[in-house]
DNA sequence: CCGTTTCTTGCATGAACGTGCAAAACATGC
DNA sequence: GCATGTTTTGCACGTTCATGCAAGAAACGG
């Protein structure tokens, strides 16, 4: 096996799993841990990677910090909502996607071949899809806000203005039936109202504990939902009255 | 066997495989390693390949890969560019950088507490740049280009319009004393001259292959490059013709 | 705090590599 | 036909590169 395929290998696995462990890969390679070790060493230095104890993590740091902040929590529940929410797509689409790490992991279950347009002002969505040889990425700028890892702001507003989608995947809100989808960052609520405007169909994904909270400010109300994308375990009765607004529930 | 058939059947499999081996070329061709490397050898010099440790590698087949390879390319070069590149900053300078892997290189190597402003059409220098806490970051968005890694189009030029800058981090161009600075894509040109004119002073940190190289698009004229960071090893004659333009010259 | 795992560094080995050179194959001119 | 020059090829040489191993350092977990 060459050095270079063997990288773009860890690539690859970076790319899907987005973490790495030397051990496995020198088994599944058949080489020594030492070789992986000098790989992921040369692979950190072009900043493809970030080394970990044990292996490597995939380099962007909008998506370690926020993996961190909530580090470790619901992660397997996401990817299941992520797979789930993934399959409402249909080939053509144009959809905005927000910020959260629920939305990061619906932008990295997109499967490789799909035709989309996607507008977006989360970085890590942006990274996520920047691979996709299919999707044309339209990235909505402005200033960055580190602690929600998405553009903000009056040009943001101003792209999102000149822009339609079929579906918006409306990301880390509250959701009660009463006081609607809200969320917690006033110029953060700015921008999914203006991308709400412009869409046809509103998508929100949660985990259980997002489900019957609000936050501060109101981006619509609940009737605006037309999927909404929950685990299993989420309780019944408050889906059932998200479901008399007209809202489309898919279990994961 | 004639070499020009030989070196189709290597053409081949490389379209096929995306990869080849020295050695097996060898025995299924019948002859010599040595001729092997020759073809591969030549076969590189006319870009049709990569020559890796082994054997060679198809030199661009996907776009995904071309971002990926390019970085992977002069790494201890860049490293050491952008180590001398970020000398030049100073507290509460604003900053535009676009794409460009050595542009990558300087946005990790910036240090971790200064603070600045910076804006950006370059998700990779985004992405290196967002957990930077005293780093107030700008990000130019657009129609992304996967093969540039950057943001370009009317809107960026727009975003660009509002904005100044103290330094222009200038990337990925051509550098000879006669044509100026150019660059390989126009709608990326067409940035680039944007940031230009909205900046004080423009910074180029180059490898030794980009000096006395010229690309298609013009930018500015040799003439506006305030600082020309280069490896030591550079040519003494073509670094003397900026000076006397009046580029300050620091060596990495 | 200590044991374990993981990581880095230095070193040895063998494989792959480039170069110079000579022989062979081929074309060219007389 | 013969001599000359060019191209191609293989071989021998020293060099570089990738890899694995060993020893010490560092990080993790209890």
């Amino acid at each position: 096996m060459l050095t270079e395929e063997r990288q773009q290998l860890i690539r690859d696995q970076l790319a899907a799993d987005g973490r790495v462990l030397a051990g496995d890969l020198a088994s599944r390679f058949g080489v020594s841990e030492d070789t992986v070790r000098r790989d992921l060493r040369e692979l950190a230095k072009a900043g493809q990677l970030r080394r970990v104890y044990g292996g490597a993590v995939a380099s962007a740091p909008f998506a370690a910090a926020t993996l961190n902040q909530r580090s470790g929590y619901a992660v397997e529940e996401k990817l299941r909502l992520a797979k789930a929410s993934v399959g409402l797509l249909e080939k053509g689409q144009s959809l905005f996607i927000d910020g959260g790490t629920t939305n990061e992991a619906i932008a990295r279950a997109i499967p490789r071949d799909i035709e989309l347009t996607v507008a977006t002002n989360s970085l890590g969505v942006a990274s996520a899809l920047a691979g996709l040889p299919r999707v044309e990425l339209i990235v909505l700028g402005g200033c960055y806000r580190p602690d929600l890892g998405t553009c903000v702001g009056g040009d943001t507003l101003a792209a999102v203005a000149q822009l339609g989608a079929d579906l918006f995947f409306l990301g880390s809100c509250g959701l009660d039936i009463a006081r609607g989808i809200t969320a917690f960052d006033s110029a953060e609520a700015e921008v999914k109202r203006a991308m709400a405007r412009n869409s046809a169909g509103i998508v929100i994904t949660v985990t259980n504990d997002k489900l019957a909270t609000a936050a501060p400010y109101r981006i619509a109300g609940s009737e605006a939902i037309r999927h909404l994308v929950v685990e299993k375990t989420a309780p019944a009765a408050i889906l059932a009255d998200f479901e008399r607004q007209g809202a489309e529930i898919r279990f994961a």
